[in-house]
DNA sequence: GTGAAAGCGCTAACAT
DNA sequence: ATGTTAGCGCTTTCAC
């Protein structure tokens, strides 16, 4: 095989391809150029791919950027606390970019002292927008891509208090449908695990439509949505008092609840206690786990980012921001 | 604010901090390259720094990578049956690469038919390394890459067959553990599920040692990977006949195996029926299920793939190879 | 310590 | 239907 045609070192170029099919290199430009299609005489085009193939020849996708200034690039930001949620999701958005012609960059953030430094990469890197899923990010910090110019969409992750491109979910709303399920049932004596910074406010609005109804939860305990956090929080509540029902701002602690209160504290859910998470995980949804849970339109909200980013990349400056409704899985940790 | 100096549509460029500044494009290129630290009159790097951050410049990544022939990333390539496994190893893989100093572009195979054309994106993107975790990407598909001269590293899914680079596990030494963990203790009647086109030859070793101790497997049955195909393959074994044992290729058909079991047949787990995993998918692991399984060392392997990606980004024509044993991890689906 | 020229591999615009 | 010219934004010589 022609293994060892190319330059020493590097990839074979365009101009390679053109001298050995005599041709000039626009022509090899206009051949692996599909809007020509049709308009090149059919033996220029086989004399080309012939050539093109003996020589391993692609064209060079970063020059091509250069030119067209788009890459065709997505960069993907995921938060740490990723847990099972935005590894599914991350999976899920990957595909999704790669069927509409793009291809994603995925970051990761684990600490928040390399955000800015990371963030600073992806400005470089010139990518025709950015999705952030990080609920732990603060919007100040994405302030240097937008003032570049740089089409942001917050995904899955409150954009109210801003103007960003966002596609997120009413999640006070979500928090009022959990409340109204635990009331409804029965129960009184309800705690709460929740994020202290986790600025989603499920459990504000949680408590706060308790208190409409004069009920007030019996404590609140912190959790960072590890699963570990979890079974400490429900141990630190479970210990303490006698309840009949625990909200949880995300489904992995709510998982967690739901190991220690049965093989810790010997209790039968749903009916010695209920317990609501959030977010549907695919974990919670697994038999032994099942728990009932307040859940995001994931493919309608997966959809309008995909429509967001078609938008946005054709015209930066208007930001495309839509809202979601939550809605309640009721499973088996509730009655 | 300085928000809108840029020219229209696009992103300052070093020629307009140069001009702005008073200085070559040159000296704003040095000032922006870490090589040349200390090596600029600091008042000039001030004025340089002053002026981008005027104009929100940064430099073109997309030229830089032009210029030298390097692009900083690592192309990632996973595979459809992603599961609960794989969706894992790619958070904590694009950490890593992260760390390098590299980016990850992620790519996720859905479909058979597209594999070609999603390696061709691969291949223009120019990127430094790419590592595939497909275990469902027959080697073949890769020649495009390995022409080209585009270095890839295969990572936990066999390399055995071909001279690629290669990070991945000793899978039938793996589910020999597996089968002298049953025999051990004491099982006989034993059922199995299978991957049809897997490649692992998991199910394959184990049956063989099995052979060695003069025991026949009861019966193989197919799954895919997915929790569904695992429900229906436990449902088929534990109607057609009496086990006191199951292995399973992969966790997530493990997890559904126990669910069935337990639930439809009322079997306890381990004392009627054992169950053995593979991979060592983290909700495998979560108390509620708790499965006993054979274990990649994942850690060492991110270490050495790590290690690959540093050599072949600078030598692409030495492969890498190294392949790890795994352990047995018995939790409290087996006695 | 800084600059001018050339070129990375490609394509848009204008020829022919 | 194909070629020429110029330039995308940066960096690598080689000068000064």
């Amino acid at each position: 095989m022609a293994r060892k045609a190319q330059p020493a070192g590097g990839y074979a170029t365009g101009k390679d391809v053109a001298q050995r099919a005599g041709v000039s290199t626009i022509t090899v430009s206009r051949v692996f150029n599909p809007a020509w299609e049709g308009k090149i005489r059919p033996e220029t085009v086989e004399r080309v791919r012939q050539v093109a193939q003996e020589l391993n020849y692609r064209p060079n996708g970063v020059a091509r950027s250069l030119v067209n200034r788009r890459t065709n690039i997505i960069a993907v930001v995921i938060g740490q606390s990723a847990g099972f949620f935005y590894s599914e999701i991350l999976t899920d958005l990957v595909r999704r970019i790669q069927k509409s012609g793009r291809q994603a960059l995925v970051f990761s953030l684990d600490l928040y002292d390399n955000v800015a430094r990371i963030l600073e990469q992806v400005a470089q890197h010139r990518v025709d927008a950015v999705v952030v899923t990080s609920s732990a990010l603060r919007t100040d910090v994405m302030r240097p891509l937008e003032d570049m110019g740089m089409p942001v969409i917050l995904f899955k992750r409150s954009a109210e208090q801003t103007n960003i491109s966002g596609i997120w979910c009413d999640e006070r709303q979500g928090a009022l449908l959990a409340a109204d399920c635990l009331l409804r049932t029965g129960c009184r004596q309800i705690g709460i695990v929740a994020h202290p910074h986790g600025g989603t406010g499920r459990a504000q609005a949680f408590a706060e439509e308790l208190a409409r109804q004069n009920i007030t939860p019996v404590q609140t305990v912190w959790g960072d949505y590890s699963y570990e956090s979890g079974q400490q929080a429900a141990r630190k509540l479970l210990t303490d008092h006698q309840l009949d029902a625990i909200f949880c701002e995300e489904d992995t602690m709510a998982m967690a609840c739901l190991d220690v209160a049965r093989q810790e504290f010997g209790l039968r859910v749903p009916d010695d206690l209920a317990i609501i998470g959030f977010d549907n995980n695919t974990a919670a949804a697994l038999p032994a786990y099942n728990i009932t849970t307040v859940a995001h339109p994931i493919v309608d909200m997966l959809d309008a980012l995909m429509e967001a980013i078609e938008q946005v990349t054709c015209d930066p400056h208007t930001p495309v921001r839509r809202q979601f409704e939550m809605s309640l899985l009721e499973r088996s940790t509730t009655k």
